[in-house]
RNA sequence: CGGGGUAUAGCGCAGUCUGGUAGCGCGUCUGCUUUGGGAGCAGAAUGUCGGGAGUUCGAAUCUCUCUACCCCGACCA
């Protein structure tokens, strides 16, 4: 490709609503336009990086056995009322109407697609598994689209939803594409990690998640030091504590902390460690209007998907408001505590370990010290429902639990029956009955991948592309072309051997100077760069950097 | 949706407090010079100052209103 011919679209100065590297790279090197709040036009040299994302995902899902198609974007409502997604999905999904005034929604994912297709297409056990996929626009009114194309509202995602008879058969083909997504990620050159995830919306049971490791990631990872334990922190379970709860050996104490809210104000206050208060937090319970109490340690957080999955509390989570407080409590959030509280109250495992603690004493004002359980207050329920830290046990037993960064990039779920059973999806089996297809779904977010690789892979210059999404392989850039017939003749020539064996080449032929042409040739990345001189000539040479090259 | 902010040339910004009819840098165009790391000089083009309404002799500037976008939280590939 010749520069004369092929706008690059470079800009010096970065626009002023990046925020993230991959966002603003993205932008300074022209492989994107914004349109709109997350919508986003991919310029020629973007969506030669892009396809070429598409094209290994292509592979490895074809090399896996899956079978590519392509499916409307725009869906009816009805078959989305069909499985009562039509309200559950709530205003991430585009609802938009037709002439005839039907309603009809910019598909935010496509399981009930799928679904419908496959009731109508396969009849026959004998014809089961199948696993369909397709790569595809899908849009997602997402509440705060941020970081260009990693959370953009419209964005490319590949998509694969697979047919069993049976668990066994789904297991089997869940592993092939965990395989498959460890091979284009590894293809693409990513550093990546699989963990085991929450299943969210999409529903289901067994589930992982792939993520790039970056600062800059959307989602905590947590991971063994001795182990293959690996697991979003959403999911990570907390190993409770170890032995028993120490034995009392204070007594109960009210004390004054007068406009002492917050743990780590008390702490302070104090002079005791976060880790020696309880916080209480109070939450709607799953019962109309009544309200429960969450314990935990200071030093920890609450999580709210494994409160979420509490039968007790409400979903989705929601904190009760300050005059439900009072009326529970009689006090201010500030100085809530569990000590004489007369709901439900779970505490975490580590907060139910703890002896001798301190905790608000539900009056304004005022905390206890020295309270313990059993003693001071009943024994409590006792739950797992905090975020793991850095240096907790490994659930499984095996070493300590480092925690990261990660982008996410693939999900892929076990989703059994929920779609096939309220679809009526089903096959005859041997015996000719009436059998529901078991089902799995497996998604790739093939526009975050490229944000992602860059995430990875840039310095000051610009971004390093690993060689297997690189828009080009090669530059060349010749000095002062327009100056020399003869360096014109070997530039040209070299164009085309290159070009004739087959590397796709970003010549530079416009008149430009050489430190223009290497600023650009950095900022898009191209791994391999070659520049010609009257200098060279003369020696018979040509001068070689690699873009990793220091 | 809650909290905070921004909107002035293609891009990045100043000017707004204290009203007087719009400017800087980059980019773009022309010419000459230069040419081994985003050149120099000379010249040129480009704005409904986000939209609407109001106050005023006069509004980018003050008032009201609408809209769009960005940042922090919950959501997700």
């Amino acid at each position: 490709m010749r520069v004369s011919k092929y706008p690059l679209s470079t800009v010096k100065e970065t626009p002023a609503d990046a925020e993230i590297i991959s966002h603003k790279l993205m932008l300074r090197a022209g492989l994107i336009r914004r349109l709109g709040s997350g919508l986003y036009t991919w310029m020629p040299l973007g969506l030669r990086v892009l396809r070429k994302v598409e094209a290994i995902v292509r592979e490895e899902m074809d090399k896996a056995g899956a079978l590519e198609l392509l499916m409307p974007a725009v869906q009816p409502a009805e078959l989305w009322q069909e499985t009562g997604r039509w309200d559950v999905f709530g205003p991430q999904m585009l609802k938009i109407r037709d002439r005839h005034e039907r309603d009809f929604c910019f598909g935010p994912t496509h399981e009930e697609i799928i679904t419908d297709l496959a009731r109508k297409e396969i009849k026959s056990y004998k014809q089961l598994p199948l696993n369909f996929y397709q790569i595809q626009t899908k849009f997602r009114d997402e509440i705060r689209p941020r970081f260009g194309v990693m959370r953009a509202r419209e964005f490319l995602m590949k998509d694969a939803y697979s047919f069993h008879m049976d668990q066994v058969s789904l297991q089997h083909t869940y592993d092939e594409m965990y395989r498959a997504y460890s091979a284009i990620f590894s293809r693409i050159g990513l550093n990546f990690r699989a963990v085991m995830a929450d299943t969210g919306a999409i529903g289901g049971s067994n589930s992982h998640e792939f993520h790039v490791l970056a600062d800059s990631g959307e989602d905590a990872i947590a991971f063994s030091s001795d182990s293959d334990y690996a697991a979003n922190i959403e999911k990570a379970e907390a190993a409770p504590p170890q032995g028993d709860r120490p034995a009392p050996s204070a007594n109960m104490q009210t004390v004054d902390t007068p406009k002492q809210h917050t743990i780590e104000e008390v702490s302070n206050f104090l002079k005791v460690a976060a880790s020696q208060c309880l916080k209480t937090l109070l939450v709607e319970g799953s019962e109309e209007g009544s309200v429960v109490a969450l314990v935990l340690r200071g030093d920890h957080e609450l999580n709210e998907i494994k409160a979420d999955h509490l039968p007790q509390v409400a979903s989705p989570v929601r904190f009760v408001t300050e005059e439900q407080v009072k009326q529970v409590a009689g006090c201010n959030p500030g100085s809530l505590g569990p000590v004489g509280l007369n709901i439900t109250i779970i505490a975490d495992h580590s907060a139910a370990h703890a002896a001798d603690f301190i905790c608000g004493a539900n009056e304004d004002g005022k905390h206890l010290t020295g309270v313990n359980w059993g003693r001071d207050l009943p024994e409590p329920e006792v739950a797992d429902i905090r975020n793991v830290v850095e240096g907790d046990a490994s659930p499984d037993g095996k070493g300590t639990l480092s925690i990261v960064r990660g982008i996410e990039v693939g999900h892929i779920f076990q989703l059994g029956d929920k779609y096939s059973q309220a679809m009526k999806a089903t096959v005859l089996d041997e015996n000719g009955a009436n059998h529901v297809m078991t089902m799995g779904c497996y998604g790739i977010g093939v526009s975050r991948v490229v944000a992602a690789a860059i995430e990875q892979n840039h310095d000051d210059n610009g971004i390093i592309w690993p060689q297997a999404i690189a828009p080009f392989d090669v530059a060349i850039a010749p000095i002062n072309m327009q100056k020399s017939e003869r360096l014109k003749e070997a530039s040209e020539k070299l164009y085309d051997e290159l070009t004739a064996a087959g590397f796709s080449v970003l010549f530079f032929d416009d008149k430009e100077r050489l430190g223009s042409m290497l600023a650009n040739i950095e900022l898009i990345g191209i791994p391999h760069r070659l520049v010609l001189g009257e200098r060279g000539l003369d020696e018979g040479t040509v001068e070689y950097k690699g873009r990793r090259d220091a």
